[in-house]
DNA sequence: TATTAGCACTTAACCATTAAGAGTGCTAAA
DNA sequence: TTTAGCACTCTTAATGGTTAAGTGCTAATA
């Protein structure tokens, strides 16, 4: 569709507003990207990728700027180039992330703070979902003296307590009992499926005269509904120096949608299901107050499990190559690490 | 020192500038705080406040602005009314959060946002730190082949786990009888208390036969160490839209301010120990990126032991009536809630 | 036919100037 | 002691002129 030439120019186009956030002009363009052409030829093809929707004028004579489309082809075409910078982020990573692969929370919040010191953009994390992990094990605690809490052992390696309120008196042992029934019972099954169990079970409605399952069923109503992944969002002191959030509107914009947890939370596990990195610019985002931004995202699976989303929100002019390699590396890093242990 | 006719208008001008964010004139106080004196009398006055160094001018000839002095001067005279807004505010928190008694994570993050938005400054909170806590009971269980996870109940009502790495093989009995073994040792101790006397046994230095003893040892060595409290931070759209951060490099202050949890967790902390509502403005704040913001926080307690803080942090220009009521029934609320589970 | 040089035109950004408005300090009168 | 009046200061917004960057178009050129 696009020649070579023409293809080279939209790329320098974009290259250079990246690099400094000024429209671009046809003879920054013959100047800096030696084409060995004059700046009147390469206004003739800017004008094309005009028509074409590659590119824009902010008004009538200036520069051209990158549309989304734009860098959307400029991201297809770009390798991302394993450079020594991943040296230095690895170095970064292991000094900064390798004592706490214990306490995921922990984990996901230093991330996020680590990617956006190195991209200089928003990091972002969301921590695993509880719905699909598969219980290994739960076990009831006494607590006070109405309370009963429970621990559920996953298979993606993360402790979830919960706090039951139970008016019936029950000593440890019962606990034991009733421990011993719902990991016969469950074990092995993902959360979502656990649910669906209780939920049916609870519908048959025959007169459970079995005190340990009737008691057992009440407890299960409770525990199994555990909050949904958290949001991690840091580096906002990084993104206010560029040149692109000059303007308090557009901070406005940005702090609204990184304040929406909810909203992000579901763009991010649509994204925690796929491999590798992936890149949304601008418009191509469903989230309204997002679609002036970019998100450069990868999933960190446990083999093949997802266990959690990690990426970069920045600006449509955004270094996608850097981002695109910081994204991979920290991501593969995660799982990697959380496979080890 | 000051007279009463002196200490009303000082009031005024910083009431007058809390709702209007420009320089107060001499003829507005006249106009609209009736006291029956003419601009030119007012003007004589504000200019003795001027120099006793409760205001000041922004330029010649501009109206008068409160110095922190001024604000500290109009909040000590504030008596926090219980207004109508507090029925409000009850009527939110219960709604919001009622049902999130059991999980302090998300109850202080949901605070916040509850906070923030009724106050339209930024909401912080901070949890409870570990240190002070008493430990009620131990358990250990078996996880993964090499781990152990600890399972700490304490009289704050939190439930921590943490995950230790351990080498030797155990079963769940053997972790059972070590877990018996620090329970009557440990339990009724604060984290403090326990770690001073973990520190002592291990110089000890008798070669401890004991097998038990010496492996229980070693998992406290991990166990009691625990992150400290965390901070919640939100609202930041909110104070976007107030006119004291309409200058990026006062919005660039403020996130670096939020950004550097650690020192603000410092500064929280200490105000954790004291009583009720308490007022930090502008530059009588110690941290440096703070010195351009008030504080308005309280402790919530169960009983008599702090239980993590709540506050709010806006510009020196602040509704400090409002915001003290808010931060003084939501800690109360809180400090209720905490109590009756 | 594709490229280039030249030129008129457009626009934003910058600067200085101006005028209006708000508020002061001072002085003199009440 | 309070007030009225007035000259003065400073900010803000509007105005207009200039500059620099960059375009689109046309005609010449390889």
């Amino acid at each position: 569709m696009l020649d070579e030439r023409t293809r080279k120019i939209l790329c320098a186009v974009v290259k250079n507003y990246i690099d400094f956030p000024d429209p671009v002009g046809s003879r920054t363009v013959a100047k800096k990207y030696s084409f060995g052409l004059s700046p009147a030829t390469i206004r003739n093809i800017m004008a094309d990728l005009e028509d074409m929707g590659f590119l824009r004028q902010p008004h009538t004579s200036a520069g051209r700027v990158p549309t989304d489309r734009g860098y959307r082809f400029y991201v297809d075409s770009l390798v991302a180039e394993e450079d020594y910078a991943n040296q230095r982020l690895l170095r970064e990573l292991h000094k900064g992330l390798e004592t706490l692969r214990d306490n995921i929370d922990t984990l996901f919040s230093e991330t996020t703070r680590t990617i956006s010191l190195l991209s200089h953009y928003l990091g972002v994390a969301m921590s695993p979902k509880p719905n699909i992990a598969t219980l290994k094990k739960i076990d009831l605690l006494r607590f006070r003296a109405d309370r009963i809490a429970a621990v559920l052992f996953t298979d993606d390696g993360i402790i979830r307590n919960k706090v039951l309120s139970f008016d019936l008196h029950m000593t440890q042992k019962d606990l034991n009992r009733i421990a011993g029934y719902l990991n016969s019972e469950f074990s092995g099954c993902t959360f979502d499926e656990i649910r669906l169990k209780i939920l049916k079970e609870m519908t048959l409605e025959k007169t459970i005269c079995d005190n340990l399952i009737s008691n057992a069923i009440s407890i299960c109503k409770e525990a199994f509904f555990l909050p949904y992944g958290d949001l991690f969002v840091s580096g906002l002191s990084e993104v206010l120096d560029l040149p692109d959030f000059a303007d308090l509107q557009k901070i406005r914009e940005l702090s609204r949608a990184i304040e929406d947890k909810h909203t992000v939370i579901k763009l991010l596990d649509k994204l925690s299901e796929a491999d590798g990195v992936q890149i949304i610019i601008g418009s191509e985002n469903s989230m309204e107050e997002m679609k002036k931004l970019s998100i450069v995202v990868s999933p960190c699976k446990e083999g093949n499990r997802p266990i959690g989303v990690i990426g970069i929100i920045g600006p449509t002019r955004m270094n996608y190559s850097s981002a695109i390699s910081i994204v991979d590396t920290t991501a593969k890093f995660i799982s990697r690490m959380l496979a080890e242990r």
